[in-house]
DNA sequence: TTATCATTTAAGCAAACGCTAAAATAATAA
DNA sequence: TTATTATTTTAGCGTTTGCTTAAATGATAA
């Protein structure tokens, strides 16, 4: 393991209150980067931003928009599938995709921000 | 390319409003995309929720309180320095990491999401 | 100078990623 | 039944990731 740094002006009590953090929010670091990671690349970030504006969106659709194959999308959606990030309904010969209620509310600051453009305004 | 899908109910005006959605945001999808990649990291989220709640804090701290190699920890803080997240400070023989103001910003709504755990109470 | 300390960098590797192309479903329409 | 439509799945590929180990900085202290 390799671990003995421990400068001689090392905060023991700070680094003690950190493992703890750590430890208590185990599962919840665990969950959201879970979600992040898929958020996390420029085609799924799309695809989460175009559910998030216009409820729901099929593969075929999303091909068209994004200029990509079909099964590409198809394999990004199955991931934010698996994820349970978006939910599918089928509608006749179509299958639609919405956000599910528990990531809708987790990005919403994020589709706020992208929603006005206004990724280059933070601080 | 193999683009052809269209199906036949289609709304033609909401995938030509889909397009130009992506296209005139393409930059802040970039952009938010490599952020939320970074930080979908189990690791480095970690990482960037401690810098958020103790302020600063070195490799060697960092490395103590996750239980990893300095070398690893040391490569995770690169990724996220190159990319403008966090800005390192040297003080005496030690470099302290913060956040830069604009992820701080940016990921101010999972920290607060995090500092009381509820990830799992969404909706 | 030489040692030591705090940190980064380089090389290497197994695992995961994102895509293409082709095959497989699964359900409706002719 | 056979076609057609909408979608998913598989296999394969080149690339990227996250880690380990070992070597390299770079700065302070003896």
């Amino acid at each position: 393991m390799e671990i003995n740094c421990i400068r001689e002006a090392a905060d023991e009590s700070q680094i003690r209150r950190c493992r703890e953090r750590v430890t208590e929010l185990s599962d919840s670091f665990f969950e959201l980067s879970q979600g992040l990671e898929l958020a996390g690349n420029n085609v799924r970030l799309k695809i989460l931003f175009l559910l998030y504006e216009e409820s729901r969106l099929c593969v075929c659709d999303l091909s068209d928009v994004l200029g990509m194959t079909i099964s590409a999308v198809s394999q990004h959606l199955r991931k934010l599938k698996d994820r349970d990030l978006i939910t599918p309904t089928k509608e006749g010969k179509t299958i639609f995709y919405s956000l599910t209620p528990k990531y809708e509310q987790m990005l919403r600051p994020f589709f706020k921000l992208l929603e006005e453009n206004k990724i280059f305004e933070l601080a």
